[in-house]
DNA sequence: CTATTTCAAGACCGATCGGTTCATATATTG
DNA sequence: CAATATATGAACCGATCGGTCTTGAAATAG
């Protein structure tokens, strides 16, 4: 139930762009250049808004960084939650997020890199905010690709001596190793190969 | 047979610094800073040179950062020159190569990074030079384990099934991942154990 | 000794950095 | 209409960027 709150619509020019989009398209620059290698003009051509408006929205850079970050994140964390949904099946869930990976590292795809990897590459280290962040995200997909293995596990899924927290933790060092390498060497199939014989070490 | 070229001593003052040891100490920082990161108080700081010897013997920052890559690299290389040595055993040389991943990714080593890996997303794909050296080391690296694992193979020490190509693929993306997830996460016995239980899906 | 070379220290350069401020135009509501 | 709110664009800020240059001390060889 909800009070019928009197807001006045406020007089004046009403905000003329869509901050969402604006976080979106500073993802993109942050993604392709880093942190450091992105400067305001390159922000500012990207989100097509002021100086004074970008200020005004997100305070500084580095609010607006950590603001696309998170928009990051939500992202991966949505695909994860698709893929690995209880009522799937957890293999194919695993497999269909593999494939993920592979388009994702493919071509001018893989040249572009993956913005959470460079940015604990980056800042992780020394900023804690975004440490925070990448440790979160990082412990998120540990969990829920563990979940997916202890479902295929318990189904008779998983080859022998598998163990699904370690076997987690190898994917996931694996797929973020995948994502360094294809900044050099997208080759699409040599992907593919390289993950199909990965799983085929883990499922039966 | 060389000619005796009556080379004369240069008067005036000897040069007073070690090259590579400066190239050293620029390397630790680019190491820990990244290349947008350091700026050339950092450089003059830990190289313990004027600006002017630093541009007079380097050049510039970009072609002090190369130098510094390479030296790296260098060092990578002879690591592995090392474990593989053909008169070692294939198995016990991955190990020992393995264990020192292990070491370098725990702790206070781990938060650090790797400079290769930091180098690869933030300048790979925008720098030709930086490019060529990543993508030669990741074949490199790529070639000598293969190389390790094709003659564990012959000798009956690998799993049914494993492919030393494939498998030499695997475990590269699997320990760059590892750097890259040891800035946040660089807890030892954890990286021990799943480099362990990944060794297992491959040795008999 | 002198001539020569190398070094450190720091002034200096134009460009760019991230960030603030302000005048102006525009769009909306009452 | 007047009042209000928001956006732009440019001017502006001090700091720092990478890089050059000069000066003077130090150290060597002839």
């Amino acid at each position: 139930m909800r009070h019928e709150s009197p807001v006045h619509s406020p007089r004046g020019r009403p905000r003329g762009f869509d901050i969402e989009a604006a976080v979106e398209r500073a993802m993109d620059v942050f993604w392709s250049r880093g942190y450091h290698g992105t400067a305001l003009p390159d922000l500012l051509r990207a989100t097509k808004l002021s100086r004074g408006s970008l200020y005004a929205a997100f305070g500084d850079k580095h609010s607006l960084f950590l603001r696309a970050l998170d928009r990051y994140i939500a992202d991966a964390l949505a695909r994860m939650e698709f893929e690995f949904d209880p009522r799937k099946d957890p293999i194919d869930g695993l497999k269909a997020y593999l494939a993920g990976y592979v388009e994702r590292t493919s071509g001018g795809n893989g040249r572009r890199g993956c913005l959470l990897v460079a940015t604990a590459m980056e800042l992780a280290g020394q900023d804690a905010e975004v440490g925070r962040r990448v440790a979160g995200y990082f412990k998120a997909m540990e969990g829920r690709v563990a979940n997916a293995l202890s479902r295929a596990k318990a189904a008779g899924q998983l080859a022998d001596g598998v163990e699904p927290s370690s076997a987690a933790r190898i994917l996931i060092c694996f797929l973020w190793g995948l994502r360094v390498v294809a900044k050099t060497a997208p080759t699409r199939n040599t992907s593919q190969a390289t993950v199909d014989a990965l799983l085929d070490r883990f499922i039966r």
